[in-house]
Formats: C-alpha cells, sequence, structure tokens
RNA sequence: GGGGAGAUACCCAAGUGGCUAAAGGGGGCAGACUGUAAAUCUGUUGGCGUUGCCUACGGAGGUUCGAAUCCUCCUCUCCCCA
C-alpha cells in the first residue's frame, strides 16, 4: 500500500483546487492507521445519463481513488430530478418520474463501469435519505443556513444582478446536497470547478450536524469541441464515450490546437512528461500538431473502444478527411423500386429520406451551396432528378456519407 | 396590497402601423483554404415540388385596407414602494 503522501500525489494530478490539503493528508494518514478506507461521494445529475469525456474527468478521479482502495460513491441525485423545477426555463430540471430513474440510473452503470470497478463502487441514490424527511427535519436544514451565504453563490449573485429570476428551489439546492454528504459521512467530494461552492456547503453542514468536514476536490472544467464553453450534452459539443470510434475519434480531432494539452491531462493516462514533450515539440514547430493530436485521438479512443478500433478510426480519419475518399463502411438509405421513375429520384426528398436535412427547403440549400454529392460527383441545383442505382453512395458535406440500397 | 418595466426566431438582441420571414451578434450548416471535423475567410440559416402561397414576434380577442408595432383581457418575469 502506498504512503498518504504518495497517495496525494497521485489524487492531486489534474485536480484543480484541493480544501484543504492539510486535512486530505489527515484523513489519508488516519486510514491508514485505522484500516478505514475514506469514503469517497461524487454526485450525478439523472436527467443526462450520457457520459461524455467531459463527465468522465470527475470518474476518472474516482478510479484513481479506488486504485488507492478507498470506497468510492457514485450518488445519483434522484430526489431532486423527481421533483423538478416549475421555475428554471431548462428542460434538464425536468420533473422525472420514478420509472425514468431507474432507467436512466440502469444506464449510467453501463456506461460508468467503462472506467470504475463495479465491484468496488457503491452507487447510491440521495432519494433513499431525502425522501423520508418531515417538513421539520428540513425547516431545521434549512436554518442552518442563510440567505446571504447562499447568494454568495456566483451564479446566483449574477442572476440576482441581472434582475433574472431564482427559485427558492434553487436556492435550497446547495442544501440537499450538503445534506447528502450528512447523511453519507463523507470524507472526500469530488465535482467541477463549478460544483465549488455546493461541496463547501457540504462542509459546513457536516460541521453544523457535529461530523468532520469532507476534503473539497474540484476538477477543471473540460471545454467541449467548440473550445469555449463546458462540454455538455445539451450544447452539443460533447465527445460521448458511448459514441462509435470513428465519431470520438473525429470529434477529437475537431478540438482546437491549444486544448490538445488539456484533453491529455485530464481524459487520458498518458504520463504528464510524455506529453509535455509532444508540447515542446509542437511549439518548437518540430511536430505537426496534427499528429500530437492523432496520438490525442487514438488515446481516448482506446480508453473507450480498445487499441484496435483506435487504429481502424485512424485510419478512416485518415482516408476521408486528409485523403478525401469515401468510408468503407457506412449507413444505408433504403428505397422502393416504386419510388423511383426511370431510374430518378427527386434530390431533394432523397436527401430528407436519408436523414440528411430536416425539410425540403434545408436540403435544397445543401444542393445549392454544393455540398452534395452522388459517388462524389457534385449535384448541380438545375438538375433537381437525379439518376441512382443500388450501391451508389450519397454524400452530404464533408462527413456524412450514405450507402444507397433499392428494393 | 400599490406602482412601474418587460416577453421577438436555436440563444442573445434591434425594431414602436405598410419598404419586415423580421437588423446585428452567437451557434448551426455549407463552401474556400489547410495540417485535421484546428485557425481564418465567404455564403447560408421558418415551411411548402417555391416567380407564388402558408405559418411566425408570450396566449386569446379587437381596431385598421394593412399589426411584432395600437386597444382589451389573460399567463409569466423583473424592479420600486408597503
Amino acid at each position: 500500500m502506498l504512503s498518504p503522501e504518495e497517495q496525494l500525489k497521485i489524487i492531486k494530478r489534474g485536480a484543480a483546487e484541493i480544501i484543504t490539503e492539510e486535512e486530505l493528508l489527515k484523513k489519508l494518514r488516519k486510514s491508514q492507521e485505522t484500516g478505514r478506507p475514506l469514503k469517497i461521494k461524487a454526485g450525478f445529475d439523472p436527467t443526462a445519463p450520457d457520459l461524455h469525456v467531459g463527465s468522465a474527468v470527475v470518474l476518472r478521479k474516482m478510479k484513481h481513488f479506488q486504485e488507492l482502495g478507498h470506497e468510492v460513491i457514485f450518488l445519483i441525485g434522484d430526489f431532486t430530478g423527481m421533483i423538478g423545477d416549475p421555475s428554471g426555463k431548462s428542460e434538464t430540471r425536468r420533473q422525472l418520474s420514478r420509472e425514468e430513474v431507474n432507467a436512466n440510473a440502469k444506464t449510467y452503470e453501463k456506461q460508468i463501469y467503462k472506467i470504475l470497478a463495479p465491484e468496488r463502487t457503491r452507487v447510491d441514490f440521495n432519494s433513499r435519505w431525502c425522501s423520508p424527511m418531515k417538513f421539520e427535519d428540513v425547516i431545521g436544514l434549512a436554518s442552518r443556513y442563510t440567505v446571504a451565504r447562499i447568494l454568495e453563490r456566483d451564479d446566483f449573485a449574477k442572476r440576482l444582478a441581472n434582475n433574472q429570476p431564482i427559485s427558492i428551489l434553487e436556492l435550497l439546492y446547495p442544501l440537499v446536497q450538503g445534506y447528502d454528504s450528512v447523511s453519507l459521512e463523507a470524507d472526500v467530494e469530488l465535482g467541477g470547478t463549478d460544483q465549488k461552492f455546493n461541496l463547501l456547503v457540504g462542509r459546513v453542514l457536516q460541521r453544523e450536524y457535529g461530523q468532520e468536514p469532507q476534503v473539497v476536490l474540484t476538477m477543471p472544467l473540460l471545454e467541449g469541441v467548440d473550445g469555449v464553453q463546458k462540454m455538455s450534452k445539451s450544447i452539443g459539443n460533447h465527445i460521448g464515450i458511448n459514441e462509435p470510434p470513428e465519431e470520438i475519434y473525429g470529434k477529437t480531432m475537431s478540438i482546437s490546437d491549444d486544448l490538445i494539452w488539456k484533453y491529455f491531462a485530464l481524459t487520458t493516462d498518458v504520463p504528464e512528461n510524455e506529453f509535455e514533450q509532444l508540447r515542446m515539440q509542437v511549439e518548437s514547430g518540430a511536430m505537426n500538431p496534427k499528429l500530437a493530436k492523432q496520438r490525442l485521438a487514438r488515446e481516448i479512443v482506446t480508453l473507450y473502444h480498445g487499441k484496435a478500433a483506435a487504429q481502424s478510426a485512424e485510419e478512416h480519419f485518415e482516408k476521408v478527411f486528409a485523403r478525401k475518399e469515401m468510408p468503407d463502411e457506412m449507413a444505408r438509405v433504403v428505397l422502393k423500386r416504386a419510388d423511383l421513375a426511370n431510374g430518378k429520384v427527386w434530390a431533394v426528398k432523397l436527401l430528407v429520406v436519408s436523414g440528411f436535412a430536416q425539410s425540403n427547403a434545408e436540403a435544397r440549400r445543401l444542393i445549392e451551396q454544393g455540398g452534395v454529392r452522388i459517388n462524389q460527383q457534385e449535384i448541380m441545383p438545375d438538375k433537381s432528378d437525379i439518376e441512382i442505382k443500388n450501391g451508389d453512395v450519397l454524400q452530404a458535406g464533408k462527413r456524412r456519407f450514405a450507402q444507397i440500397v433499392i428494393e
């Protein structure tokens, strides 16, 4: 077993902030003396069970703890999810049914074990202690924190300043999350840097309830493929860990060059000195950043799909984007023979049927912009009906392909 | 409880009777370029087999030849006073 100091070193890798490091070290020492593993808590929203490499940043840190022999609790915030938030405009706060929550939890479990060890992971739900709470318990909880302190939270302060609505429920959220820590008697809570406030509330509440406060460990937020906003499914700038290898590879290649190193640090197991060396080569001009990014893309695909998949994803990418050839495998569009007139189809319709355009108008636009090809041959806007045969390849834009099947 | 301000497309935001399918920005999509789905530049961005028609400026009515724009009621949000 590693010494507390060595453990701390591993834990610190990639972390944004640890509050406080001394407390963590103390807890690690005590754990080693008593043989009792630390309880590591991280909370997850029950509404978005599609994990991406951004949410994986925290999971990977959980994994580190797990490998050090500590107890990891994957906490699903189902209680709050089942209440929903009527004031919120975002659908992510939509009220969920018990069934939906259960289904989402299952989806989570399928995904997290791509990263965590199942036998050493405890999945829990905060409805377990929230649902039985009586109103006086809630009042008791509410009495332990003040509005002024809640309003310290950055986004609350901003919304207040900008005259934007804040529901009472939203004010209660940090308290609920903090109370989760009390119920679990958490030693450490992990989260993104945007969670810092909520995690700190946990410390205050634990103290209020006579417990030793948890150590707060925040991880940097990973920007999505747009390079600006935090990776999130609702924004659509995410790389999902369940996506096909080609998608993960391609999306990784689409991140901004500046982000390569942050991705290496937070989403892969590549040792720091190794990617720092790549970085120096790129910055000195000795290496094309594309190569470094390809290494990154391979690493990420390997993590979730294995080495062979990473290899073929890379080949696919080179073929389609560097050499602008057609991929080996692609989706199929099935047409009935009856849909054809003299072997011809209306190109606009074809695009809609294949799902490359949402509407006829969008399909027209695509064609007018020169973005549609059949067998690499551009479709001209003035020719509305095009001849097609079985096996022809329809292409929309640079990366969407489909093979036409006529039956 | 009283007074005031506001709600515009995926998001932010301009527009205060016809020239408005609605400025500008962001995002998305496409094209060019390239070293990649980086960066940059350009175009495009409600629907309909489309020289026209339909739908759309919080909701429902109304005024008018004509309404995002004026009137009435309703819903929601914010501010000030109590």
